[in-house]
DNA sequence: TTTAATTTTCAGAAAATACTGAAAATACGA
DNA sequence: TCGTATTTTCAGTATTTTCTGAAAATTAAA
């Protein structure tokens, strides 16, 4: 092995161990490693003998990412089989996965709040007041982040970020 | 049941499926859950008895939950048990939440990207240089956003979101 | 000390999640 | 249309994660 199909074969190894730690699975982290680092689009077959999965794992997975959007299909002239490329712009990458942990994560948790918020704000005693208070608090917290994410997630250029990093120093 | 503690419960039930998602157990957030709501700080005793789990898994969870500076021991004058309070204060919360993301899951992948990147700097066939530059891209973008996330999460105050907020529209 | 209350640990069980492989469905060229 | 290549689905299996319950360790009162 050359060094650097070693290099992207650790690279694609590691990614995909950390995505365990990112709520995504092991597979899906290394369909997306390796596409990232891939100069040329990959069919199923290859994807599954580079990885050693099977085909329905491989298939999923690559649904999946597709549904993201972080991966698309793409048509190779003369070739049936389905070939798959990465979204390589990192700024896209960063917004569909800003978007995806806004919709998985901050919206259901806004959405029990709002219930319990909703549910708790005609009591009368002290703890059911104090209940509601802790509840909006949380959830107004929530929502700001939230609305931060969305507007940041939604710019065409990346150049955002640092103009936020310097109106923090 | 009130319809007080009907509402908590419900609370407490959501909030622990909402774990799930955020990558962390069904218990834990339960937990964390339950001490929010909870007026006074609770026994293990208690958790276990309102939760329906065994000592062992309140124990376990409880002292993640306070390595991570989620809860905290209080002390009850006259009682042998320890006793457990949420940090409810939500700026902090975020920023507890924030840094510890920050410390498992973007400095974990600075850390792979930035092992590739060296191993790759030396090569010199195009497809080296390719993937030399991407993975770059992308770690540059990564220090980026967690340098930003460090800032705002070292902020004392809460105040800092609105802001941030203005400066987007 | 000794004893009893409390907390911690951890082996094994249960539950949740991910993966395989092959059958079914679909797409496409002849 | 028919036959073949390709993709999708999904029941069963494997793996990982979480939880239980009881034994071991610790703590503190007597």
């Amino acid at each position: 092995m050359s060094e650097l199909a070693e290099i992207k074969d650790n690279f694609v190894t590691q990614w995909g161990a950390l995505g365990s730690q990112w709520g995504i699975n092991r597979t899906m982290a290394m369909i997306h490693a390796l596409l990232l680092v891939s100069p040329n689009p990959l069919t199923t077959d290859e994807i599954m003998a580079e990885l050693s999965v099977s085909r329905g794992n491989a298939n999923t997975n690559l649904r999946d990412l597709a549904s993201w959007g972080l991966i698309r299909q793409v048509i190779v002239k003369g070739e049936r089989k389905d070939h798959y490329e990465a979204e390589k712009d990192t700024w896209k990458i960063f917004c569909i996965v800003a978007r995806e942990r806004k919709r998985r994560e901050t919206e259901p948790a806004s959405q029990v709040l709002k219930d319990c918020i909703n549910r708790s704000k005609d009591l009368k005693t002290a703890e059911a007041k104090e209940l509601h208070k802790q509840l909006t608090a949380l959830n107004d917290f929530v929502m700001l982040a939230n609305s931060i994410m969305e507007k940041v997630a939604s710019k065409e250029q990346s150049t955002l970020l640092p103009k936020i990093l310097k109106v923090l120093s």
